[in-house]
Parts: C-alpha cells; sequence; structure tokens
DNA sequence: TATCAATTGTCTCACGTTGTCATTATCGGT
DNA sequence: ACCGATAATGACAACGTGAGACAATTGATA
C-alpha cells in the first residue's frame, strides 16, 4: 500500500513537503501543493488512519451498543441518525448489536476500548431504565436512563407526545378518549399516560379512569388485549369516541376487533397511536393518524452528545409530532 | 492509557514478554505470565488497536454499505448476521447508510481505505442488478449482482422461494392460485414468476396466465394495485382459491381488499406471501403464512465470503422456506 | 550586494506493538 | 564441573504519520 513516502519519491520532494499537503499546511507553494496533490490523486493514496489514531493519540470512533436492533424495526433510525451526524463531522461509528448484561455488551466496551474509541452511545428498542455498563468510556443513553441520572441521555419526551395528543383530540372536539396503553413496565407507557391525564386536567376533564393496560409486558413482545377491552368498552355507556393506541402495531389488532365488532375505523371511532411506524402506519386503511416517535432526530442529538465537549450527564427529551391520516377524521364528519 | 511498557516495569519484566503474555505465546513461563496477567488485570490494560493494525499491516475491519437500510426492515438482518460472523471471527465491521453512486458512497469506501479493510459488503434492500463500486477493494454484493458476474455475491434463490411456494399449495389441493407479483423491474419479481410457472408445469398445469402486476416500481414504494385486481378476479370465472402476494406489506392491502369484498382471508380465499416481515405477519389475523426470505442467513454467508481466502466471484443462492400461520388452512378445512 | 520572506528540505523523535534475533537461565547427562 | 540442549527472556528495529527544530534554497526588494 502506497505511503506517504512513495508519493514523495514519486513527486520529487521531500516527505515533510507531502505531510504539509496532506495536512492542508498554507505554507505550501500552490504549484507544488497542486503537482504533489496530483500524484496522490493518480495513486489513489489514502492516509493511513492507523498511524494517523496512534501518532494523534485519538481515534475518531464512536461506539453504538444496540440492544436488539432487530426486534423494533424504528430503532433504525436511532442508527441513521447517530451515523449522519458522526459522518457529518469526519468520524466513525461502530456498531454493534448487543443484549444488555451478557457477554456480547462486555465484548463490544472491550472492542471500542481497543480502539481507543471516544464514546459510546448505548441504546434500547424501547424506553426504559437500563443498570450503567461498566466502563470508563464517555456514555450517552439513548432512549433508556440509568437511575442515578449520573449519564447524559436522551429520550423521547413521552409526556409531551401524550399530552399534545390528546389535546390535540379534545381540541377537535372527541370527548370520549380511551387509551389502550402499553404494559406500566415500561417507562414511556407511564409518561404517556401522565401526559394523557393532564392533558384532560387542562381541559377540566378527569381521564384517569379512561386508560386500560393493552399488551403484555416487555419480555411478551407483542401480545395484545384488545378484543376483550374492546368487545366491553364498545358496547359500554361511555362508549369512546377515539382511541389512542400504545403503539402502531397495536393499532392493527385495534382495526381487525373494531372490524369483527362491525365497526368502521374512522366512521364509528376514530383511531390514534404512537410511532408512526413506516410502511406500516401508511398502509393501514385507513391510513394511521400517529403521534411520530422522533427517533432519527434522537440519533442525532446522542450522537451531538456523544461528540461534544460537555461532560455533564445532560438529559435531553426530544418532542414528536402528529402526524395525520383517515383514522381520526375531522369531528364534524365523524 | 496504559501501555504494554507500563505493564512490562510494573512487572519489572521486558516489553516483548508482556507482548508474549497478551498474545498467548506458549513460549512463557507459567509463573510469568499469571504475574503479568495480574497487573495487566489490575490496571485494566487494552491493547492499543491502531498499533496492531499499523504493525501487522492488517485491519481486521470488514465494512459493511447498506442501500438505505432504513426503508425495509427486514434489511436490518443482514446487517445482524454479517455482524454476527464477523463478531465470531474477531473481525469488526463498520457500517455505512450509503445512496448507491452518490457521495455517500464514495466516502464510505475512502474511509474503508484509511483503516485498510480487508474487504467490503455491497448490500441492497432489495433484489436487483447494480453498477460495481469503484475499488480495489475485496467486494461481496449482496441481494444485489453485476452484470458481468465478476464478483462475489450472495442472493436469496427467488426461484426457489416462487417454485417451492407453489408447489406446495398445489401438493395441498389447491388448483387456482393467482400471484399478485411486485413489479417486473425487481429481480426477485422475475425469479420468483419463474418458479411459480415451473411448478406449475411439473404439475401439468400452465399457471403463465395466473400472474398480475400489483405494485409500482421501486421507485414509487408501497402502491399497490390489489384493489383492481381482486375486484375483477374475485368475481371473475376463475376466482382464485389462492394469493399469493409478492411481499408481506403487500398482503396487508390485500387482506382489507377482502375484506371490503366481503370475502373472509383463510375462509373464502387463501393468502400467502414472501418475507415473513416481523412483527407484521404474525399480527395479521389471521396470521399470515409467509416464505420466509433468509435475510439473516445472506448476511452470514456474506460475511464468511469476505473473510475467506476465495477470491473467484462465487454466486451463493441462499434458500428459504413456508412458514406457517393460519390465510392458508389445510385444503380441507378452507 | 545585502536583506528578507517564502518555500522546501533534513533530521529526529514519538506513538504502541510485534517479528527477528540474541542472550541468559536451567536442566539432564556425562 | 562441563557440555549441549532447551526453555525463557530480552534488545532492537520497523510499521506510517505528524510535528518540531532548524537549515537550505529561491526570488524579490531595498
Amino acid at each position: 500500500m502506497t505511503n506517504q513516502r512513495d508519493i514523495a519519491r514519486l513527486a520529487k520532494t521531500s516527505l515533510k513537503t507531502v505531510s504539509r499537503v496532506i495536512n492542508r499546511d498554507p505554507l505550501v507553494n500552490e504549484v507544488t501543493r497542486k503537482r504533489i496533490q496530483d500524484i496522490i490523486d493518480q495513486t489513489g493514496y489514502v492516509p493511513n488512519e492507523a498511524a494517523r489514531m496512534m501518532r494523534s493519540q485519538t481515534s475518531d470512533i464512536v461506539g453504538f451498543l444496540s440492544e436488539d436492533v432487530a426486534t423494533t424495526s424504528s430503532s433504525i433510525d436511532l442508527v441513521r441518525g447517530a451515523q449522519d451526524v458522526a459522518h457529518a463531522m469526519g468520524k466513525q461509528m461502530m456498531l454493534f448489536n448487543i443484549r444488555r448484561g451478557e457477554a456480547s455488551e462486555t465484548e463490544a466496551l472491550a472492542q471500542l476500548a481497543r480502539f481507543r474509541a471516544g464514546a459510546c452511545i448505548l441504546a434500547t428498542s424501547f424506553h426504559r431504565e437500563v443498570p450503567l455498563p461498566r466502563t470508563d468510556m464517555k456514555t450517552v443513553l439513548l432512549n433508556c436512563y440509568d437511575a442515578a441520572g449520573e449519564t447524559a441521555t436522551v429520550l423521547p419526551d413521552d409526556r409531551q407526545l401524550g399530552h399534545d395528543l390528546v389535546q390535540e383530540l379534545l381540541r377537535r372536539g372527541y370527548r370520549r378518549p380511551l387509551f389502550l396503553n402499553l404494559a406500566p413496565e415500561l417507562a414511556g407507557a407511564r409518561l404517556r399516560a401522565e401526559g394523557f391525564v393532564a392533558a384532560g386536567r387542562e381541559a377540566g376533564m378527569d381521564l384517569s379512569g379512561r386508560i386500560r393496560t393493552a399488551s403484555a409486558g416487555p419480555d411478551r413482545d407483542h401480545t395484545y388485549y384488545v378484543d376483550e377491552i374492546l368487545t366491553v368498552e364498545m358496547a359500554g355507556p361511555e362508549r369512546p369516541d377515539v382511541l389512542i393506541c400504545g403503539q402502531d402495531l397495536m393499532a392493527l389488532p385495534v382495526y381487525f376487533a373494531l372490524m369483527r365488532l362491525g365497526l368502521s375505523v374512522g366512521k364509528d371511532v376514530a383511531v390514534t397511536s404512537f410511532d408512526n411506524l413506516q410502511p406500516l402506519a401508511k398502509l393501514m386503511q385507513p391510513g394511521l393518524t400517529t403521534m411520530d416517535l422522533p427517533y432519527y432526530d434522537m440519533g442525532r442529538v446522542a450522537m451531538q452528545q456523544a461528540l461534544s465537549e460537555n461532560d455533564s450527564p445532560v438529559r435531553q427529551l426530544v418532542q414528536g409530532q402528529l402526524v395525520e391520516r383517515d383514522s381520526l377524521p375531522a369531528k364534524g364528519t365523524a
């Protein structure tokens, strides 16, 4: 592989001048610079990053430890956001699929230490508390947090998501929302419930009784109790005019349940949700109106934090916004 | 950061002996080894990968250039499979989201060259032909192929997928399959159609007229024409007893269309598909019987190829198999 | 011609690791 | 005690880059 010495020989110049050109030292004459640059381009020389890392004692590498990238497809956007920022700043990202607390985590951290990575981002597939990893590396928690709050953290503002969604529903004239929430073991579910109740209170309503737990815990993914709940509620005295699903994946069984009950989504009852899971939310019929979870932005913020000099344990909440489709019609037409 | 010299000083031994311990050289006396190892553990020393790379002139890094990781969630399994193999072999994988032919691709290849990566895997989100990237690096094409066939390639065996699915349907007594295929611009769609017709021919049937194009081209993702087609076909003289969807995402609008037609999936007509997209296929009601696309295995095979000494342009086809749920009932009950 | 600035070159070291080769310690056999 | 053999350890160089110190060269200007 060509090195700077080869370039110097070909350009009939000194090693030092080549080094100057590569490191954009302004002291070099434009003609010389051009001549050397041409040779660099011709030979396809690329500086040896290993040597640079060793010499400069810095590595330009940030680790991204992702718990179960596979399970939630939206978590990919965390990766994308982080990576886009990293590359824009000339940094490299190393991705590791891990399972928290298992060997895969230790190994990933060891590998990153080998590469003298400057920081690592630790992402989970859903919003929850985690034990801190044992590492000296600067760490940013993404979509998760530690109990002690000693680490920089980037989270979705689930309280805001719940609040703003309900506020919008009430503004549009809906009066009997029913929240089919995820299991309360999930931090996001608890926060959204808070926001849900708060938005009701601001409108002079007590919505605290309008929440049902409609999914099994995180250990039993995608087990929903929507049939049982809807069979009761849609025939009950306080029949909901809008259903709020804990996530888009839950909205799918909700659609099926409503059809079985002979009810039309958007006509007999509106349906909303959280995630904006692509392309599912768009492909459902009618299209699902849902609060977009800002995973891409969260990934960006986390990487910015990882690359910043700031070492304080900042806690950053990223907001989401409503994506409108047809499952939430204007109240007049419902 | 501690280095081998520090360890040597603390252990009152030479640099070389420390190096031997770290590289598990059996020449070292057990007593010495233990003494040095203890110091290594105490200090938390980790070898500097940059120095190792420079000294040994190899890098243990493989690049994974992924086109649009985000769009198709199944393509994550390509990443997972590749990564699992890489880590099992003590290699590191660097992931890059790129757009083919654009600056992001060139930059990714340049970064990998900087790190003196030994190989790169180039993955697309759907099976298709690609122009070869301009690089000297050993390249493995994953889920895509070059026209000249000059590069090692790992592809899903789409012909087998189409063939085996139809063979199984016929075996179960279905006689009027209708293939709602993806756009013929997609290589996978063409191959599955071949397999579809071939399996029919083997059973003495001419299925060549039983294929409809039900999706727009790759540039207009997730636009399906299933309503128009099904409205005609389900009322026509050759009413299908089983529908084969081009992908699980298409099965979703198919379900909705059938419901609108007052038909019950699994009862009035069976539905099958390709992908086994999680968790969608499981959450649809009834659960979707679908040919699993072996993305995880493809990722594994591609990484094995990337890490192998073999430089010949092998073309490896990875097979998939049927995942049974309730949308394809035993013929007797349909 | 003297002076100065701009440019280029020489030389040296440092980063952390590992391969080559040399040296020292130990042991068995005589 | 001595030899040879083997085991164990050590000294040193080199990988490619970047930087500092400073010398040398060129060209322009006073």
